[in-house]
DNA sequence: AAATTAATGAGTCATTATGACACAATGATA
DNA sequence: TATCATTGTGTCATAATGACTCATTAATTT
C-alpha cells in the first residue's frame, strides 16, 4: 500500500488536526493527618481546577510538570509520576482560558492552537504542606490547599483525575517507598505510619506496620531515642538515602 | 496576578508551541508458546517501526488506538491498555514520516504541524497470532511478526516502548486476568499456563498455577475431557464471562 | 489384549506472610 | 512514688506460597 496524496492520508476517515498537550498536577499535601490537594480558582470565582499548563516546544513532558509544580509551589525536585493521560475530546476548549483571553480583549480564530482541545498527562506527588507557599497563576485569583472531602465544583473531568491518582497513589504504596520528603531527616515509627494512614484513609496494625516497614530494610535505626512527648520515647529512624533511592528504582515486597 | 498580554503567558520563560499527539501501539502475539511483536517496516527498508498514528480532532485517544490495531490487524474491540505517555523532545520530527513526504513531492514548511514533535501515547495488547492479517499502513512496505529477542533496529525510542510494554503486562498479570481472547472457548488449564509462562519467560509449577488460577474463580470447569493428545486427557475449562469481566475491571489477587 | 508411557488431578508438607492480639517496659505527668 | 498512655517485642492462628509426591488415566506400543 502506498501514500497517494497527503490529504488521502490526513482524512482518511478522520479529520485529522492535533490535540495539545497540557499537564495537570495532582499535588497532595500531608497536614496534621489530613490529605490535601493543591488547588486553583478561576478568575470569576466560579470553578476550581488543578495547576497545570502547556508542554513547551522542547519541553519534556516530566520537566513542565516539574516546571509548573515549583511555579506553584515553590518546591524542587521532588517525586512526581506520571500516573494516567487523559485523552477524551470532551475535554475540549479550556473555557476558563478562553473567558480570560476575551475579558482581555484576546482572541483568536477557531483554528489557532490555543482553541483546540487538549490531551491532558496526569502527575502527581505529594509534598509537605508546611513547605508550600501556594502561588496563583495568570488564569487564577487564588491557590490554595483544599480537604479532597468534599471536593468543590472542579473543571472538566479534574474531579476524575484526582480520584485516578489518589487510586494510582495508594496502589503504589505496595511498589514504592514513600516519606522521604515529607518527614524531617529524624523520625518515628508513628510519624511514618501515619502518612500511610492517612493516604490510605484507614488504621492500620502498629505492630505489623513494624515488622513490615522494617523488612523494607530502607531504615536507619538511631541510638537516640524522641523525648518531648508524653509516656515512653519511641526510637529515632532515618531514611537509609541509598537504600531508599534504590527501592524507589526497583520496587519493594507488596500489599498493605 | 493577572494576565498581562497573551505573549507574556506564551513566552515566560518557555516557547510554547505545542506537540503534537500520536499514539503507539505494541501488539503482541502468542504464537507456539513464542511472544511476538508486531512490526512496520519503512518504505526505505531500513528501519522497523511500531504501528501507530495520529490523534483526529474529535478522536478519544483510546478510540485512535482501537482504530490503529483494526487497521493493522483486522481486530476488533480488543483489550487494548494504555501504559505509559512518552514525552522526550528527542522525539521530535518522524524523519520516517518527513523522508516518505519528500519522496512524494510534499513539503512542508517548518510551522506545519506534522512537523513538530510528538508526544505519543502508548498502549499494548495481547492477541492470538493466527487471527491476525497484518497490514502494512501508508509509511511502510511490509507489517510482519517480529521476535521479541532479538529486535530490529527500530524507529526512535521504539525499543524502549516495547520493553516498557512487556514490564508493565508482565506487572499486570498479577491485577488482571489474561486469555479471553486468546483461547478458544474451551482449553485445557496447559493451554493457559502457557500463556502465562509465555509472558513471564519463566516455567511455572503445574500445581500450584492450577490453585492460584481457580482461586481467582472466573473458570467454568466442563465435565467433557479433552481428547486427542496423548496420555491422560485433561479436564476441560471456559472463561465465566461475567466474572472475567468482572475481574478485569476490579482486579484479582496478587503475585506470580 | 496387556503392558508401557507420560501427562493429569489431587493431594502433602515446610516455609513465609499476614492479621489480630497480648504484655512487659518506659518515661513524662500527676 | 504511683499512674498512665505509648512503645518494643512477641505470640498465635490463619492464609499464601513454593517444592514436591503419587495414584490415575487414556493413548500408544508390544
Amino acid at each position: 500500500m502506498k501514500l497517494k496524496t497527503i490529504e488521502d492520508f490526513f482524512l482518511h476517515g478522520h479529520q485529522f488536526n492535533l490535540p495539545g498537550v497540557s499537564v495537570d498536577n495532582v499535588i497532595f499535601g500531608f497536614h496534621e493527618n489530613q490529605l490535601k490537594v493543591l488547588l486553583l480558582q478561576s478568575l470569576d470565582k466560579n470553578i476550581w481546577m488543578l495547576p497545570g499548563g502547556f508542554v513547551g516546544k522542547k519541553e519534556h513532558i516530566d520537566e513542565a510538570a516539574s516546571r509548573i509544580l515549583k511555579d506553584r509551589t515553590g518546591l524542587d525536585i521532588i517525586f512526581l509520576k506520571q500516573f494516567y493521560t487523559f485523552g477524551s475530546p470532551l475535554r475540549s476548549n479550556n473555557k476558563i482560558l478562553v473567558k480570560a483571553l476575551e475579558s482581555l480583549n484576546q482572541k483568536y480564530d477557531k483554528d489557532h492552537w490555543i482553541m483546540q482541545r487538549f490531551i491532558t498527562v496526569g502527575y502527581y506527588s505529594l509534598v509537605e504542606y508546611a513547605n508550600v507557599n501556594p502561588q496563583p497563576d495568570e488564569f487564577s485569583s487564588v491557590c490554595e490547599w483544599y480537604d479532597l472531602d468534599p471536593l468543590p465544583e472542579l473543571l472538566l473531568d479534574h474531579k476524575e483525575i484526582i480520584y485516578k491518582a489518589l487510586d494510582e497513589m495508594r496502589l503504589n504504596l505496595n511498589y514504592q517507598p514513600i516519606g522521604y520528603n515529607l518527614l524531617p531527616k529524624e523520625f518515628t515509627m508513628k510519624n511514618l505510619q501515619s502518612i500511610y494512614e492517612t493516604i490510605l484513609g484507614r488504621k492500620l496494625d502498629r505492630g505489623n506496620f513494624n515488622r513490615k516497614i522494617l523488612s523494607y530494610d530502607i531504615l536507619d535505626k538511631k541510638e537516640k531515642h524522641y523525648s518531648g512527648g508524653a509516656h515512653k520515647a519511641p526510637y529515632l529512624y532515618s531514611f537509609n538515602k541509598k537504600k531508599y533511592f534504590k527501592a524507589l528504582e526497583n520496587g519493594l515486597g507488596r500489599d498493605f
